[in-house]
DNA sequence: GTCTATACTGAGATAGAC
DNA sequence: GTCTATCTCAGTATAGAC
């Protein structure tokens, strides 16, 4: 069949969102797509690069958006830079995007954020991007030192992936589950904790 | 041996925080700790309870010191609630604690937390010590909104476990990376976070 | 260029001898 | 309690059919 890999593709996605990375087998894969067990090898090599096939297609386009929203952002607010939340919100809009379009995908970004296994995927899809938003919140908070902004850019991130997991500290939160209000309370939480004075630093009014 | 149990134990620890549980396997556990293949099962049942038993072994000290410290600081501040800055470092401190002297364990408790496989696990240890911090944070912030507060909560999980995972987003930082500098930095900028009027919220000041 | 069949190695798990 | 042998199933590699 001519669209082999993309019936792998499509199914692996939704499996490994389900499921999660390692407890879904190539040949659960490989049965539900209704194609043979090396024809994965084949078209992708390994189920590490299988798996790195699936977050390239649809990395792109949450990269594009963000760095879109940003650009658009940054030229309304020239020359001054825009506020952290119009960041922020360039930053987690996308995201919320894809997840609610396809949750199954959006559980398997959230959980390469952060399950140590494949790093080396999440570092060449986003380290670009994250440098982009490091020097936009850089020039929207001055007065922070540097370093303090790459922790709290790292707790950002951890705070989204988080989010974007679902997870099981909140299953007493029963309603407004969907992923926009989600990351619209992430903004307002995340833009206050931005703007924090770092310990012993004077406050800082972006 | 008497000690078979305690050297599958010290050894899966480590490996299993060194290298990730799943990239871990159980022959290789057995070949350092210089026991059998079937002892594993045999004392545990199963990799999966063997994690288990790992994590129940160092969870209740960790749980034990945060109840305590959350004792001291209602204690302090009664009959007013204890302010949000003193919550959270009972909840994020003993965290530091352990995952200075024992690193490995640290990345382990922190992938837990993350690593959507073992839901099981994260839930028998950790849910009934977030009911009490839900309720004190609560206290704490009369003014949010209850299912506002829940969603706050679950990013302050996020942010917490992704530091202690250490990450690849934060390789640019050379200096100060010892948890109990990274948990300061953490608390500021997650007291901040927590104070932050909901969406049209009235402000809240404690 | 694609796909199939099949074999290889190593994983977790289990039954039964000692 | 402990160890050996064995089972099933995973990911991977390759030879060859179409």
């Amino acid at each position: 069949m001519i669209d082999t890999r993309r019936r792998i593709l499509d199914t692996a996605e939704r499996l490994f969102g389900e499921q999660g990375y390692s407890t879904t087998s190539l040949r659960q894969i490989i049965t539900t797509a209704e194609v043979n067990v090396a024809a994965v090898h084949y078209h992708f090599g390994s189920k590490e690069d299988l798996l790195d096939a699936i977050v390239l297609r649809k990395a792109g386009p949450v990269t594009a958006a963000r760095l879109d929203l940003l650009d658009r952002a940054e030229a309304a607010a020239a020359p001054d830079p825009p506020c952290v939340d119009l960041i922020l919100e360039s930053f987690l809009l996308p995201t919320a995007d894809v997840a609610q379009n396809n949750p199954a995908f959006a559980l398997l970004m959230g959980r390469m954020l952060t399950e140590g296994m494949m790093p080396r995927i999440v570092e060449k899809h986003f380290q670009e991007t994250a440098k982009r938003y490091v020097e936009a919140f850089a020039r929207a908070l001055p007065n922070l030192p540097r370093e303090e902004l790459l922790w709290r850019f790292h707790f950002m991130i951890g705070a989204m992936a988080h989010t974007i997991c679902g997870s099981p500290t909140l299953r007493q939160i029963d309603s407004n589950c969907d992923f926009p209000t989600r990351m619209r309370r992430l903004v307002t939480f995340l833009a206050a904790a931005f703007r924090a004075p770092a310990e012993n630093q004077p406050c800082d009014v972006r």
